[in-house]
DNA sequence: CAAATAGTGTCTTTCAGACATTATTCA
DNA sequence: TGAATAATGTCTGAAAGACACTATTTG
């Protein structure tokens, strides 16, 4: 805080908001990337974001940015979960200027995709996987990357990126663990089946499902039945009850990760076959 | 992140930090607070901090901040507890000009004074106490205080100072469930009693003082014996086993609070009414 | 001795993990 | 029918809460 000193006195700075957009597609958790036109990291991927404007708070701004990567109409966006991830300050981590950055994690529902996907301009927004591992336990279903940091096929994200996704990454994990907002990654009529896959998804372990089911039903106000309604999900098998999101925001007691969570200090990853050193997974160009 | 703006045509932003330091003191939660000497809210007291200096990182300057508020020497501030809480960016919060400011929680051990209360200047760091409300439950040896928002008779801090340490006081219960972190309030040396006083003390409620050994003892990692040590506590009574933190961090499974915790995931704001005390607690004007 | 504080043991309830079983749908 | 998925029930072991009891010190 400002106390007897002249601001002016000292360097100006730029502020930024940088986002961590992730959804769960597919069985495996995305996150939005943007492709850098210009330099500094031109052709590099990096998480969306900008600069915050004169009267602007560092959320309206993140908010304004996620309607804009995500093509989102706005009351949609209102909606949507957004959260302070921390900020980054570092003087040297824009090579320009000094720019601190306010970093939001957003967990959305699997949107159709990007509107940005369709334009022709240099950023545009694209869903890249995640590899399995990162959280520490073994992927279930899915293979690792090969890669080294940051998403599969991308290289190194642009500015300390790499280190923002890691980061909030590892928060959603937690997240997952101790508030209900699991249910922010589904629609808003989901099933159990489907909230089960997201945490199976985020960690990245498998999880028995009477006993997911039991934990689940038993907070109350995380979900709440649809009546009379049932949706037939893998094509086969029985049709499973809907619900949608409750009251509550925190989970007492937690519902923890399987496995002890250590914490890897970066960098740890799995083997695995995955090919494709681009990106192929949307159709433009 | 700039991606193709020019950053100059963009208003320029202060940056600063502000500390939360918090520390445990005879049963109670205490917060350091510095007086305000000049407008706006000049007499008001306020979180200590400052700007950033242009080759600064916010942690960077948090730290120099908490030196020269405690007046410990360097080596020691070094070893204390820092960690990001979350930044604060709405336009109009500081009156003056556009400051963003990034908020620090830290937590020390009951040091002696503050080097800073013995001179006379008009910005000097005091420990204020904190009501034993404010996360919940009631406390249990000490009466709750009557004032509103903010600590105990300081009446509302500047800014939103409140609203900051209202964040900050939050975050520090929290983090008691799930790290190894109360030892930070705690001397070097400790018997398991005082870590209890210290739970006890930040979450307002009484533990079972066997279930908490045990619950301590049985986490590996989070406190280790010092063998032979031990220590008379209330000058009576048989002496404590002294102990020292160990090298874990979390908490496997956390530590919970008793009562069932109503948490809001961030954003959440409460503004409470000033009742509008001015401050008679210290011995100095 | 009583008072005060530290430390141990044990009982009970609750809850998480494992897993067997039934139910409902499609091919 | 069998495969696939949803839902229910049950057993067991670990952990939390409650609390009785022992140990060691001062006055």
């Amino acid at each position: 805080m400002p106390q007897g000193y002249d601001p002016y006195a000292f360097e100006p700075f730029a502020v930024t908001v940088d986002l961590a957009v992730f959804t769960v597609r597919g069985g495996r958790l995305h996150v939005l990337l943007i492709r850098r036109g210009q330099e500094p990291y031109a052709g590099a991927w990096a998480l969306p974001g900008g600069f915050l404007l004169p009267r602007e708070s560092a959320e309206t701004a993140a908010r304004r940015e996620l309607a804009e990567e995500t093509g989102l109409p706005e009351p949609v966006v209102a909606g949507l979960h957004l959260e302070q991830l921390r900020t980054y300050s570092e003087p040297d981590r824009d090579p320009r200027m000094r720019v601190v950055s306010v970093a939001y994690t957003a967990l959305v529902p699997d949107l159709p995709e990007p509107a940005a996907d369709g334009g022709g301009d240099a950023e545009h927004a694209r869903w890249v996987p995640l590899d399995g591992a990162g959280d520490g336990a073994g992927h279930p279903g899915s293979p690792g990357s090969p890669a080294g940091p940051g998403p599969r096929g991308t290289g190194p994200l642009a500015f300390d990126h790499d280190r923002i996704l890691a980061d909030a990454r590892e928060r959603v994990g937690a997240r997952l663990e101790y508030t209900c907002l699991a249910t922010a990654f589904c629609a808003p009529e989901f099933t159990l089946g489907e909230l089960q896959a997201v945490y199976e998804t985020v960690w990245g372990t498998a999880l028995d499902r009477p006993n997911f089911r039991r934990k689940v039903l038993a907070t109350q106000g995380f979900v709440a039945q649809v009546p009379g309604a049932a949706r037939l999900t893998g094509g086969r098998g029985k049709p499973a009850a809907v619900y949608r999101a409750g009251p509550a925001t925190a989970l007492h007691p937690p519902l923890l990760r399987p496995a002890a969570h250590q914490r890897a200090p970066e960098g740890v990853r799995e083997q695995a076959p995955p090919p494709a050193a681009t990106p192929t997974e949307g159709r433009r160009g």
